[in-house]
DNA sequence: CCATGGATTGTCT
DNA sequence: GACAATCCATGGG
């Protein structure tokens, strides 16, 4: 069977995820959140890829304390911090924990099941798995820019639902940094054809 | 298949 | 002034 067809009808959605969900520790809502699916307008998929970003880790942007740019992360959970990557790409991380903890999800990677065409047309792109396989990639494929940086994650445009059962998840290094390069908080869907890179 | 380098700009030192 | 939580095209094995 070939598995980088996608199916023409989107799966039935779980129960819409609530602000509550992320105020948790992130090592939590990390994995948790593989395979529920993110949408904004109506468009995206299933979470197949995240790494999780704890203020107490050099890795993270809020390690040395609040700045214009990484202020959402400072405030409460349940809201997206969206930050532009090497001057070009945009990416996506929800806010854990408490008001304060500056921690946050970083997606990496979708199943896109939703919105294809429109994610084909704002990427130029027909190969399904190249659509939002990276998360400067799904940020382009959802249309999320600076505009969404502080938005509510349980409103529109944005919703998450819940995944239907609990997935097997794999876990391993985080990719492209170069401080705390050895811990294993990245997560994602064992066997998934949409990650990134494979784990 | 894997490795390399360019694009491009906000942010922090 | 350096560098970044990336992507893509290109070139070699």
């Amino acid at each position: 069977m070939d598995q980088s067809r996608i199916s023409a009808t989107p799966p039935v959605l779980g129960k819409p995820l609530k602000r509550a969900f992320f105020a948790r520790s992130v090592h939590e809502v990390a994995p948790d959140l593989i395979g529920a699916t993110l949408l904004v307008d109506g468009v995206g998929g299933v979470i197949v890829e995240v790494e999780a970003y704890h203020h107490t880790d050099p890795a993270a942007h809020s390690f040395r304390g609040p700045t214009p740019r990484n202020l959402v992360m400072f405030g409460p959970p349940g809201f997206a911090y969206v930050y532009r990557s090497y001057g070009i790409h945009w990416c996506v991380n929800f806010v854990c924990e408490k008001e304060g903890s500056a921690s946050a999800v970083l997606i990496r990677a979708l199943e896109p099941t939703h919105g294809i065409a429109a994610m084909r047309r704002r990427r130029g792109q027909q190969d399904a798995r190249a659509l939002c396989s990276g998360p400067g990639k799904l940020t382009e494929a959802l249309g999320i820019t600076g505009k969404h940086n502080g938005l509510p994650l349980d409103a529109p445009p944005i919703a998450l639902h819940a995944r239907a059962t609990k997935p097997d998840i794999v876990a391993g290094v985080r990719i492209g940094i170069t401080k705390a390069v050895e811990l294993p908080w990245r997560y994602g869907l064992k066997g998934s054809k949409f990650l990134s890179k494979a784990f």
